[in-house]
DNA sequence: ATAAACTTTCAATAAGTATTGAAAGTTCCG
DNA sequence: CGGAACTTTCAATACTTATTGAAAGTTTAT
């Protein structure tokens, strides 16, 4: 396989997976390219690769340095921003974990904890209610210390403590 | 709070979350509406529920059995389908694993498998390119590990061994 | 102050997804 | 069989989200 292609492809899938990650496809597209760049790139450099406007371009760029997974360089003597990617694929998955928490599992937490406080009138259906709300809650609040602790993690310890205990 | 107010906050906020979960909104709100109610429900009953057409009722209805995470379930002497859904948040969380293990995993696993053929030819880019795929292979494949490992995994184990490991 | 080099914005438009509802299909029962 | 009860399909349409590109804005150098 050309090296031309690979990097198409790659670029393509990773699109694919960043996208049902909760990022766009652009996104994921620009982030995978900086990934596997040698070197920081423009904004005309992205756009050239990926075949994007610039509008595009450069509203993707932002979104990618809101969330923290690439960044602005400079290179003195030139005007021009070049970017360059978070390489560490954990920091990575970390980072969109953080995200994702706080976009996600923050609302529906506090969605349950204002449902819970329905009023038990005795029928059936509020009781129900209440104990469907509790289990979720319940749910919800652990998944929500498992992503903080691995939000906090570091990589190394992560991986042997739970590949050991999962094997 | 009354209850009707907080029956469809509920399902608005569930609807939200198994959207981010690769679900779609109605699909999840079906889901949610499913796991409050006393009884199972029929196609009919949940259209008038949710205001949504008897074509939306029927191919969401589809998917969620697809998923396995709603049944189709017949009472004696009545025509009609009638539906309820895995209450087991646990049992769905689990089987959402391993739709997007699947939907997810599996593809970018392929594709990394394929663009690591990339001939090597000495350039600084093909070089860069290898070395990023070995990571992403090294983590999607841990990550995989782990996806199966929950799947397979059983609720109270996994919630004390994992939370006490992360306190 | 001017102009070149570069970045950001945003209204218009395209592309992608979800939803409707009526028609076609199926099943069951007399 | 015939038709009532129910389910499925799918072309049309509505809604949502992504993308474009030209114009406006900003920064830097002279």
């Amino acid at each position: 396989m050309k090296y031309k292609e690979a990097k198409e492809e790659l670029i393509q899938a990773w699109g694919n997976l960043g996208y049902s990650w909760g990022l766009n496809k652009t996104m994921a597209q620009i982030h995978a390219l900086l990934m596997i760049s040698t070197k920081p790139l423009t904004t005309e450099e992205i756009m050239e690769e990926l075949n994007i406007s610039r509008g595009n371009a450069n509203m993707n760029i932002r979104a990618l340095l809101e969330w923290h997974i690439i960044y602005r360089i400079s290179v003195a003597g030139d005007r021009k921003e070049y970017f360059k990617s978070e390489k560490d694929i954990w920091a990575l998955a970390r980072q969109v974990a953080k995200e994702r928490r706080k976009r996600e599992l923050e609302p529906i937490l506090k969605v349950l904890k204002e449902v819970n406080e329905v009023a038990p009138d005795g029928t059936e259906e509020t009781k129900e209610f209440k104990k469907v709300v509790k289990e979720l809650k319940n749910f919800a609040d652990k998944s929500d210390t498992l992503l903080d602790s691995f939000v906090k993690s570091e990589e190394n310890w992560f991986w042997n403590t739970v590949l050991k205990l999962f094997k």
